[in-house]
RNA sequence: GGCCCGGUGGUCAAGCGGUUAAGACACCGCCCUUUCACGGCGGUAACACGAGUUCGAUUCUCGUCCGGGUCACCA
């Protein structure tokens, strides 16, 4: 007969506190009806992975979306991975894109809440009575197996369908009680592993959020929960800290589902209430005409620093992740033009079941509709705000005069229509290099439709109409005037009815102009172009152009 | 290999027994337009395959194939 309180007591001399003491301090939230309580548990062991907002979007979402608690958890527990600041990658990571936590970590030491720690390497206690309740209570034991024991276990089941430690390759299940306390007290290493009750032939079955009814055998592995560190591992650690912080919702990566029957045993081992599943299929990522999961290490755009340094706003990365996450977002936002993303209705039955090809193409048209959208002020705001950080040149040029950058975001912003150029503020730069002779590389090289005679006599023609001090309409009508005096016609239609009558239509004049103001033959209305330029940059520009083409 | 999940246009996706099989991105064309855009209209393009069940299958069942995940003292 084996005293499971006294293998407990041997190997948990450290241990004072009782579960009960943990459910008290740690009571039943009191939430409104229908509440859900989540959390994001990354490990600091790198950067914040782009897949790892993106399950963190859909916890904070229908967190937010039921009037519920949404925590961040970091879990550190293996000490071995973990990089010195992956803890501020994670924090800066989320508040940067907008994801605020409820409770939780909040920094380098510090948290808010009152379920806390939140960070698992400072539940070691907790965990701990929780292992030795399970020890006493037999559901638990001490392993003494060497990692080469270990590599050998699994050396010997090359041709067993179920592979792990159980049956008759668990050799510690049932040493005897000298055995333990002889080992134990010669200071041999152990882990502690849980004393699986499952049976294979037995099924589980549990309803998840997203996929639906999944149907698996029972966990039979006798799994270690405290490594020979006495640190948790994964799955205990859930287990523990889902329970004791009342989450209600568990949304993570559906990578977990294989073990979700383990979760399961491990919750009812402890006596816990099981928390609800929400497996998300992963990001992915096109290659070689097919799919791999989004990787830290080959793609630059899983890491959520990339964002920050393109210079995308978290407003287009929220609304791109919420495109992919709910599929019904779109058709929401185009019926909530201006609505905040906090007031969508986010729903898991709305989720993809299979994992979506993260679209570049498709973001940047996000970003650069969620951007038409602001004003120029707000676009001044962000962009000098992030070339302060990434283009100190670009910051110097913006904040010289204010007016003037202002005036250029400024156009073709502020109507009904607005223009959609801009998808990250890196691309600033580019955007309006021409406004700016300290960052402007010209390059007039004309369309092959047109050639360099036409428009150096286009440019001399204009050089005598043009006035800084004409409106708009008058712009224009000289425009006109100067088709008809270099053998082009103002009308579209009547050329396209005859084109043999005209070397062109107004088009290729107006690129022509376009071209030696800007070096590009897609640009903003060039009225205003010529009016920010001034007088005698239109006109230097003209004669450079005018001398380049002449040759 | 065992177990689990999935397979609708190039991509993301609605639809869940009877539909002309939505919509978005990309691409092409037209219209609007002083240009460039924006916008509008239209177009190319899809139910992996094979058997069932059914009066009728993209929708249900089974098999095949393909993709993904998982089988650690990592999370």
């Amino acid at each position: 007969m084996t005293d499971c309180k006294k293998i407990a007591d041997l190997i948990f001399p450290d241990v004072t506190e009782t579960a009960e003491y943990y459910e008290e301090k740690y009571p039943q939230r009191v939430l409104p009806e229908g509440a859900r309580v989540t959390r994001f548990a990354p490990s600091p062991t790198g950067y914040l992975h782009f897949g790892g907002l993106y399950a963190g979007f859909a916890s904070k979402f229908t967190a937010a979306a039921t009037n519920g608690v949404f925590m961040l958890r970091i879990e550190d527990t293996d000490k071995k991975r973990e990089i010195e600041d992956g803890v501020s990658c994670i924090v800066n990571g989320m508040t940067a894109f907008g994801i605020e936590s409820d409770e939780g970590v909040t920094g380098f030491d510090s948290e808010k809440g009152e379920y806390g720690p939140y960070t698992q390497s400072k539940r070691r206690a907790i965990y701990r009575v929780f292992a030795k309740k399970l020890v006493e209570e037999g559901k638990a034991y001490p392993c003494f197996c060497t990692a080469e024991d270990l590599d050998k276990i699994r050396e010997s089941q090359e041709n067993e369908d179920i592979k792990g430690y159980y049956g008759k390759y668990a050799k510690c299940r049932d040493l005897s009680d000298n055995e333990i306390t002889e080992k134990i007290k010669a200071g041999v290493p152990f882990t502690v592993r849980l004393r699986s009750e499952g049976d294979i032939s037995r099924k589980i079955k549990f309803d998840d959020m997203i996929k639906g009814k999944i149907e698996m055998s029972e966990n039979v592995n006798d799994v270690v929960i405290l490594k020979t560190d006495g640190i948790p591992t994964y799955h205990f650690a859930h287990a523990v800290d889902d329970h004791l912080m009342r989450t209600t919702h568990v949304v993570r990566g559906d990578e977990w589902i294989a073990s979700v029957p383990l979760h399961i045993e491990l919750f009812k081992a402890l006596g816990f209430r099981p928390v609800k599943y929400a497996h998300i299929a992963p990001l992915m990522k096109e290659e070689n005409g097919g799919k791999r999961k989004l990787s830290k290490r080959k793609d630059p755009e899983a890491n959520v620093t990339y964002y920050i340094e393109k210079g995308y706003p978290k407003e287009s990365v929220q609304e791109y992740i919420l495109t992919i996450l709910n599929s019904n977002f779109e058709d929401w936002r185009r019926a909530n033009k201006t609505e905040s993303v906090s007031k969508f209705p986010f729903n898991f039955k709305k989720m993809s079941v299979s994992g979506a090809l993260f679209d570049m193409v498709k973001f940047n048209d996000v970003s650069k509709n969620v951007i038409s959208l602001m004003t120029a002020q707000q676009v001044y705001d962000y962009v000098t705000e992030w070339a302060k950080e990434y283009d100190k040149e670009l910051y110097a040029l913006l904040t010289a005069d204010s007016g003037k950058a202002k005036a250029i975001f400024n156009i073709d912003r502020d109507n009904p229509k607005p223009r959609k150029d801009i998808a990250c503020w890196s691309e600033v730069r580019d955007y309006l290099s021409y406004f700016y002779n300290e960052i402007y590389t010209p390059d007039i090289s004309l369309p092959e439709s047109i050639n360099k005679a036409d428009a150096a006599q286009i440019l001399e023609k204009y050089k005598e109409l043009y006035s800084e001090n004409d409106s708009k309409d008058e712009w224009f009508a000289k425009i006109r005037e100067l088709c008809t005096l270099c053998g082009y016609t103002p009308n579209v239609k009547e050329y396209k009815a005859n084109p043999e009558a005209f070397k062109g239509h107004v088009g290729d004049v107006t690129t022509v102009i376009r071209v030696a103001m800007t070096s590009r033959v897609n640009s903003p209305d060039l009225y205003y172009i010529m009016q920010a330029l001034g007088r005698d940059e239109v006109f230097a520009r003209l004669d450079k152009a005018i001398n380049f083409y002449r040759g």
